[in-house]
RNA sequence: GCUGAAGUGGUGGAAUUGGUAGACACGUUGGACUUAAAAUCCAAUGUCCAUUAGGACGUACGGGUUCAAGUCCCGUCUUCAGUACCA
């Protein structure tokens, strides 16, 4: 019997799925267990061997756990609204719907044959109509909403009217646009349904709202903040400049502080909770308002503005206002006004890259204005100065020199005074901005307290005379929730008079409409403005064509789609009940599975999908529609595979290639070849090179100088991509060495979390060891397992192992419990180990890591008799765990413990006191330690 | 700048969390089998000194705590990732 692993692994594959060996069943009376992962965007090009290893690493999870008798709920599914099908769609013209089912093919045939425990019945898609309606549901839900910080959640709309038409919008404390004019109960009902709609508007938890956006002219599309990286589109790289467009926003602000603290009930990696509280970027402190100081050519005005450091206050020397504060133009002296709009039409023009990019050059010109210290009443000149975000707290501050880096180089730049409000500090140089050393000094009823206390106290003063308050601001924004794309959910929203609408939940889904061409209008207008059937009849309850647009009955609907996150941000929900067509999912569902216990992912989607994943459900937690508002208690992010590039070194203006160790001082060329003419010795295959379908001609006429007879290429590790050649298939190392091994060696490379790169000669060890494993278990004559009794060192063995491989799995260090099989089986092959005893459960343990081997062995052994239990995958080994626990050998036959000992016994007293220690000689199985480790007092170790 | 993670042989990485540093694997070298190759098996493989026995050094660098430090503390340097004029 050959370990032939193709036709083994198709075998069981095909057997898993036929008998959805791993269907999980709603409502079992098993404990539930919820392994996810992160859902691919099936992209054109397959997956490479670095997609995997999150799966991987949680299917042996899963598989872990089903063995441990919980029921396992571990789907799969795709992404699948996104650009780069879009794209393809206007180069070619093919649908990206077709695009997108054949990747989706390709990739489900990839997943399948590295074996898998998903359970394909929940699958979903995220541009399939019957999940997208979903989508369209929560986005009425989060338009019919509000958020009410009294009750610290979000509440149905209906709720706001009745608080309005009853007494107007005085006591109504919720997360809304700023600048909402006061009513009253009677103003409310006064207005007309258009102006009560148009407020309305500005309470709801996904808005309409000129806002500045980042537009990208290359995609044609506005972007968010995290798809944007260094002032470029984080996709393909192209300039992203400023612009006012009419936009859904979500309101996602309204969840900043309950963003933040659920970050303390769950199970994330620090550095990605951090990330979060970074984005969310709390800061608590205190808005102040200064008066303008009236003059005959400007009206007195107030600048509000937010300050941490409001200990600080007397240490104000200057404003400085963002160059697009609104209150500019306002406050201007005419002396200055030319000055003024020329650093405006300046900074406008700077692109936002640009400006971070030079965040050295110190600018601004000064109004004119002044304003008046809230204290001390002095006149405060008003600057204004690009280092001032319009998009952060007010778009003012209150300038302390001496206490902030910038306002001090600011000041310095301008000759601004610098007057110290701190004692015993020297600020000549740059200005001191310790919180903790702080002594206020200079400032009136401050003088000699610390930060806190002087904090504390000016605060007070504030609101004393009414010129401020605490207040804490938060670096979130709100989201844009706009695309002008066509390849994403269409919103269930039409317009009449200009106000969007809601369709009724009971007519959704709204499906994407046909349109010829995939690109914007020529007017601009998003790709759905191509559409020729988009309109929505209010008396048929459906999509008709635009030409019936008459604004009674029949209206225009959105032409924008929804972002690429939005499909994301609740599909964990969706697998707990994926099929039913009546609700999200049912209650019974949502209630039994309840939360994700373990979800394994990139770490990129930090400040992404995985903060507005946690809003959503936090928004449908406030609504009853989830049982809890953290969807996800442990979360892993794995690292990624890296490739290892290889290069050629072209000798510049020639066609003569160097040896990686001939170069030395000349001048070459790197070029990358497809790493599949490189050995595990870095030496080039130059016929294969040159017979490339591809690239074989531009080699053709090639002389390749050899060092010691071969050619050596040099090595870069790289990210895996089409363009540098360093892209490994899984499918060559599933059909040249098998599933398992490719699972096995994914695991073996490294830590989970680690960046590491791929090299396909290592494989060969974990190849070897599966080999090796299957001799164990059977040779040429068949089976070879007997009912021998296992002896004392087959029962050593194999304890350590479960010890071992137990703690592997629950700490997620896959990688070392790879080499604690590899050691078991070279152990019990050296012992000539035969035993149905030990080599039982071995197969146990090491199928969640190499499922397919051991079922194989698991049948046989049951077909032949050996073994009497349930089939493998039903098989609760979790007795095998238990029986480990109290085996009396530990890990690797070292021993280490501490006995109390007389002080003043000697160095060979306490050798043979230890020699004669019960536990030792029982530990020791008789043996003599090697090497006794004495400290008075105690033996601190014994090294067997 | 700030935040987070990390720095161990030629390479990927182990190290029972303070207790034999380099497990396991790749690679390399030598050997067995073979007409040969592949496959398989065996041995060696941190550096230096030594014929051997053995010894010295060694976990980025410099200090410290401890009977004992890759692990803990202080300082420095480097790399990677995220973030950045956030008042």
């Amino acid at each position: 019997m050959k370990y032939n692993f193709n036709e083994i692994e198709a075998k069981w594959q095909k057997y898993w799925a036929e008998n959805q060996t791993f269907k999980a069943i709603n409502g079992s009376d098993k404990p539930k267990y919820y392994v996810l992962d992160m859902f691919p965007y099936p992209s054109g090009a397959g997956l490479h061997v670095g997609h995997p290893l999150g799966y991987i690493a949680s299917d042996i999870y899963a598989r872990y756990k089903r063995h441990q008798g919980f029921n396992v709920l571990h789907p799969q599914g795709y992404d699948s609204f996104g650009l780069p099908a879009e794209q393809y769609a206007i180069q070619t013209g093919q649908h990206p719907a077709i695009t997108t089912a054949e990747n989706i093919k390709t990739y489900r045939r990839q997943l399948d044959q590295i074996g898998f425990s998903f359970d394909w019945s929940r699958e979903v898609r995220t541009s399939d109509p019957s999940y997208y309606k979903w989508t369209q549901w929560i986005f009425i839900q989060l338009f019919n909403s509000w958020y009410n910080n009294h009750t610290d959640k979000a509440e149905d709309i209906s709720v706001l009217e009745t608080i309005f038409s009853s007494e107007g919008n005085e006591n109504v404390n919720a997360v809304c646009d700023d600048n909402i004019e006061p009513f009253s109960a009677e103003d409310w009902n006064a207005f007309s349904s258009e102006k009560q709609q148009q407020i309305l508007l500005q309470y709801r938890l996904t808005y309409l709202a000129e806002t500045e956006v980042n537009w990208c002219p290359a995609l044609g599309t506005v972007l968010a903040n995290d798809e944007i990286v260094n002032g470029v589109s984080e996709r393909g790289g192209h300039p992203v400049i400023r612009k006012k467009m009419t936009q859904w926003s979500m309101r996602i602000s309204a969840y900043a502080e309950r963003l933040l603290q659920g970050l303390e009930k769950i199970d994330w990696t620090d550095s990605l909770k951090e990330s979060q509280r970074n984005w969310i970027g709390k800061s608590v402190g205190a808005s102040v308002t200064f008066n303008v100081i009236a003059s005959e050519t400007k009206q007195s005005d107030v600048i509000d503005v937010f300050t941490t450091r409001p200990d600080t206050i007397f240490g104000v020397s200057f404003m400085t206002l963002a160059p697009e504060h609104e209150l500019v133009s306002q406050i201007t002296t005419p002396e200055q006004k030319e000055a003024v709009d020329a650093y405006i039409l300046k900074t406008a023009k700077r692109s936002e890259r640009d400006r971070m990019a030079d965040v050295k050059t110190i600018s601004g010109v000064f109004t004119g204005a002044y304003a008046e210290h809230p204290f001390s009443k002095e006149p405060i000149p008003v600057w204004i100065g690009d280092y001032v975000l319009a998009g952060y707290g007010t778009g003012a501050v209150m300038s302390v020199p001496c206490g902030d880096e910038r306002d001090y180089a600011f000041a310095k730049h301008f000759g601004i005074p610098i007057p110290n409000i701190f004692d015993g500090v020297d600020i000549s140089e740059e200005a001191f901005s310790d919180k903790e050393k702080t002594v206020i000094g200079n400032s009136d009823f401050l003088n000699g307290m610390n930060y806190k206390k002087a904090t504390k106290r000016a605060i007070y003063e504030l609101e004393q005379i009414g010129q401020g308050q605490g207040k804490t601001n938060y670096r979130l924004r709100d989201a844009v929730f706009s695309r002008q794309r066509y390849w994403g959910e269409p919103f269930p929203v039409y317009y009449v008079n200009g106000m969007p609408q809601m369709i009724d939940a009971a007519h959704l889904p709204i499906k994407l409409p046909e349109v010829e061409k995939y690109l914007p209008t020529e007017t601009g207008e998003p790709p759905l403005g191509n559409a020729t059937v988009w309109a929505w009849d209010t008396e048929k309850n459906e999509v008709v064509s635009n030409d019936l647009i008459d604004n009674k009955t029949i209206h225009p609907l959105e032409l924008n789609t929804m972002p690429g996150w939005a499909g994301s941000s609740w599909y964990f929900n969706r697998y707990m009940d994926a099929n039913n067509t009546e609700e999200f999912a049912s209650k019974e569902a949502l209630n039994y599975w309840k939360d994700v216990d373990l979800y394994i992912g990139g770490s990129e989607h930090a400040t992404g999908h995985l903060l507005y994943s946690r809003f959503w459900q936090k928004f449908l937690f406030d609504k009853g529609v989830v049982p809890v508002d953290e969807y996800a208690k442990k979360l892993i992010n794995q690292g990624m595979i890296l490739g290892t590039s290889a290069f050629v070194y072209r000798e510049e203006g020639t066609n003569t290639y160097l040896s990686f160790g001939l170069i030395e001082n000349k001048k070459v060329q790197p070029l990358h070849v497809k790493v599949k003419y490189v050995n595990a010795s870095d030496e080039l295959d130059i016929e294969g090179l040159k017979n490339d379908e591809e690239f074989g001609d531009d080699y053709a006429d090639a002389e390749f100088i050899l060092e010691n007879g071969v050619y050596k290429v040099g090595r870069d590790v790289e990210k895996m991509s089409k363009s540098k050649y360093n892209v490994v298939n899984p499918d060559d190392i599933v059909s040249d060495y098998g599933a398992d091994s490719l699972r096995l060696y994914e695991m073996f490379l490294g830590p989970l979390e680690q960046y590491k790169p791929w090299n396909t000669a290592g494989i060969t060890g974990v190849h070897s060891f599966l080999k090796k494993l299957w001799k164990l278990y059977a040779d040429d004559n068949g089976l070879k397992v007997t009912d021998a009794t296992p002896t004392k060192d087959n029962l050593k063995t194999l304890h350590k192992t479960i010890k071992k491989v137990k703690e592997d799995i629950e700490n997620f260090s896959f990688n070392t419990s790879v080499s604690t099989f590899m050691i078991a089986a070279n152990e019990l092959t050296a012992q000539k180990c035969t035993s149905k005893e030990i080599l039982e459960p071995l197969l146990v343990l090491i199928s969640p890591y190499a499922p397919h081997i051991a079922e194989e062995l698991w049948s046989q052994l049951r077909n032949n008799g050996s073994i009497s239990k349930a089939p493998f995958p039903e098989f609760d080994a979790s007795h095998l765990v238990e029986s480990s626990k109290n085996y009396p050998i530990s890990f690797n036959g070292k021993m280490r413990f501490t006995m109390e000992l007389p002080m003043d016994m000697s160095k060979d007293d306490i050798e043979a006191a230890v020699l004669a220690h019960e536990k030792t000689q029982e530990q020791l199985g008789g043996r003599t330690p090697k090497k006794v480790i004495v400290v008075p007092g105690k033996i601190v170790n014994i090294v067997g």
